[in-house]
DNA sequence: CCGGACTCCTGTGCGC
DNA sequence: TGCGCACAGGAGTCCG
């Protein structure tokens, strides 16, 4: 399940392989993955939006959000959901799994073809497409919280403050911060100290540094070691990421706390299975 | 207006 | 052995 890491990882992998080829061909599969952020861009050919003939001129990141910027500013955005995956491809390579390929874009750069391939199995992603790299910012990306990856304690609490939903949940919400998933949420609780059902505004000034430092610190190492490969995760080439097996909470229910000598326990906060111990976080009233 | 519940979707793994 | 069901969860929508 891509969170901020998985997303970070899968640009950086596929940032030398893209960047400055041409999309010579676009086959679409599946035409309900494609989102229009404009009704006016719907006048163009979907093909035209998803970036045939241009030349891709960089990459980005927002949270758990990816876009492909062309040479003219259009510009592509992609949430993986839950299973998405984007694979590069070298010409004649062949994917290990060709079903649920809903979009491949045929690269060239120099004398090298290649080929990019979006897969979703469950089909929670998505591609958005946008007039400009701008656009993107101002509308789907201005609406998104702060990027967890570089989140200041200050921020963080001003942001928990405004909500008394359950701290698990407000981590989970995109508006509230960007970039954290299920494990990473449950990680960086387990590592602050910090109740998962603890009412968000109820964070003191010492709980939120601990938060704001802990979300950073793993989302960091979780990069360094390629991301979490749960299921499906890979990175553009095919690798899977290793810092499951650093996951000190997350798939960890009923074993013991690495901490302390309690058992893990499992319970659903905002329609969410979180793990986390009893004993050395404590539920702030 | 806030927050909880529901919805989308398919593969996996478990229990009977 | 095989079937059926619960579960996995990112994020939008709906409703009290």
């Amino acid at each position: 399940m891509p969170e901020l890491p998985e997303v970070e990882n899968l640009k950086r992998s596929l940032e030398p392989l893209i960047v400055g080829a041409r999309v010579h061909a676009v086959r679409l599969y599946r035409r309900d993955i494609v989102q229009f952020h404009e009704p006016g861009l719907q006048g163009n050919s979907i093909y035209d939006q998803l970036l045939l003939g241009q030349r891709i001129a960089s990459l980005a990141r927002r949270g758990k959000q990816l876009a492909i910027i062309a040479e003219d500013g259009s510009t592509l955005c992609i949430q993986l959901g839950m299973s998405g995956q984007l694979r590069y491809l070298r010409h004649r390579q062949r994917l290990g799994q060709n079903d649920h390929v809903h979009c491949v874009w045929q690269l060239s750069r120099q004398a090298t073809r290649a080929r990019l391939v979006f897969r979703d199995p469950r089909r929670f992603g998505h591609l958005t497409a946008f007039a400009s790299f701008t656009e993107l910012e101002s509308s789907q990306w201005a609406a998104l919280g702060p990027e967890a990856i570089t989140i200041r304690s200050h921020i963080l609490r001003q942001r928990l403050q405004r909500t008394r939903r359950a701290i698990k949940s407000a981590l989970l919400d995109q508006h509230v911060i960007a970039g954290i998933g299920n494990i990473y949420a449950d990680e960086a609780l387990f590592t602050a100290h910090i109740h998962p059902a603890s009412p968000a505004d109820r964070l003191a000034h010492d709980s939120s540094q601990r938060l704001a430092k802990s979300i950073r610190s793993i989302l960091q190492r979780a990069i360094l070691s390629g991301g979490s490969t749960i299921r499906d995760y890979t990175d553009a080439l095919g690798q899977n990421g290793s810092f499951a097996s650093e996951h000190r909470v997350y798939g960890r229910s009923g074993q013991l706390c690495v901490r302390c000598t309690s058992h893990l326990v499992s319970q659903f906060i905002g329609q969410r299975s979180t793990v986390f111990c009893p004993h050395c976080q404590q539920l702030l009233a």
